[in-house]
DNA sequence: GTCTATAAATAGATAGAC
DNA sequence: GTCTATCTATTTATAGAC
């Protein structure tokens, strides 16, 4: 994966894509407005890219890519079950922090029934997956986990940690006024708790 | 809002376009797709509708308006506020049941900064907050729940929510042959695993 | 590697007949 | 209310010069 570095062209294109995949989706970034914001024109994105849905897929495989590592990482450490609980929750939020267009781009993919996603990308999808099961596999054996669902769990996790981070804008946009309607969240606190509640579970502190 | 019909043209206009945002997106929606699927041309659409935006906002602003009749009735109820709380989760699943271009679409628009969404259905998403609101506030005062923040409760409880009947189609495209990947994944064991979570927060059993 | 100019297709919207 | 035909704008993609 070339990492984006301001000089190169392709960077530049891949980091412009990813904010206009995750403002306005596929179907309606513009391949133009992508090009405009790298300083270039259309016609070098079709020199770096065989096509827009091609440039859509490397960045899907790049995010997967990225989190998988990340998960693998805390999986393959030693650290006591809890602890790589907790840090595969971290890691999921630190990589949606550090790629802004992650969330967003997750939550439209999954509503388009991941029809982007190639076998580079679902080969990450299922090792982040087969990452956190064998967390819960470790746990389980040493006695210190009871067995979950799989999905149930990690959809504990991964909903409203994507909600959180792709909902900034609707919260403020629609939520202007409320009160307590938490424009004071911050990821710790939010991470925090989404780590406490999968502990939980886990635990048998809640069925 | 006149429901749908299968004889009038405008009912199955707009079961056509809920189907059809859902799949694709504003952005990614034809209206000439809309058109053939209702039996009908292009022009019927400019017919009863004034535009493709105003046609997605109509199904918007339905949807939340359903969401907000139901949840509403529940706070008003004489139940008990942990039974309230747990027919607010089940209200919101009944209608993402009935209505499954629900889900998508408001993922969709969770990523699009919620810049189709108007004042009406701005009106409607603010009165689900508030009827959620008025439960916890009951809850409290009646001593039966702690104080938690409005924003990560609601969030634990919509974007699992959400996920799980977003995410059907990319569950099996993904995950065909994952173990324990919850392919018997049924929505009363989902909702009252929500609803578990969210009372042992309400009731001090988990951070 | 980078550009301008343009081809080719798609899609939102409308005119006007029935 | 419903249709066919069409206008117009947008947009992906490419040709070809530098």
């Amino acid at each position: 994966m070339p990492r984006p570095s301001a000089a190169d062209s392709k960077g530049r294109i891949l980091a412009a894509a990813a904010k206009e995949f995750a403002a306005h989706g596929y179907a309606g970034a513009n391949v133009d407005r992508i090009a405009r914001a790298a300083r270039l024109n259309k016609a070098m994105i079709y020199y770096h890219f065989a096509s827009k849905a091609a440039l859509y897929r490397d960045i899907l495989n790049d995010m997967f890519a990225a989190v998988q590592r990340r998960v693998a990482d805390v999986a393959a450490s030693a650290d006591a079950p809890a602890a790589k609980l907790r840090r595969y929750v971290e890691a999921i939020a630190v990589e949606a922090e550090a790629r802004p267009h992650f969330p967003p781009i997750w939550l439209r993919e999954l509503a388009d029934g991941g029809r982007h996603i190639d076998q580079a990308t679902r080969r990450h999808v299922r090792g982040v997956l087969a990452a956190l099961q064998a967390i819960l596999d470790e746990g389980a054996r040493a006695g210190a986990f009871r067995r979950v669902n799989l999905i149930i769990l990690h959809g504990g996790i991964i909903a409203p940690l994507m909600f959180f981070f792709a909902t900034a804008g609707v919260r403020r946009r629609l939520l202007r006024g409320v009160p307590l309607a938490g424009a004071d969240l911050s990821t710790a606190a939010v991470v925090a708790h989404i780590q406490q509640l999968a502990l939980a579970q886990l635990e048998g502190k809640v069925a």
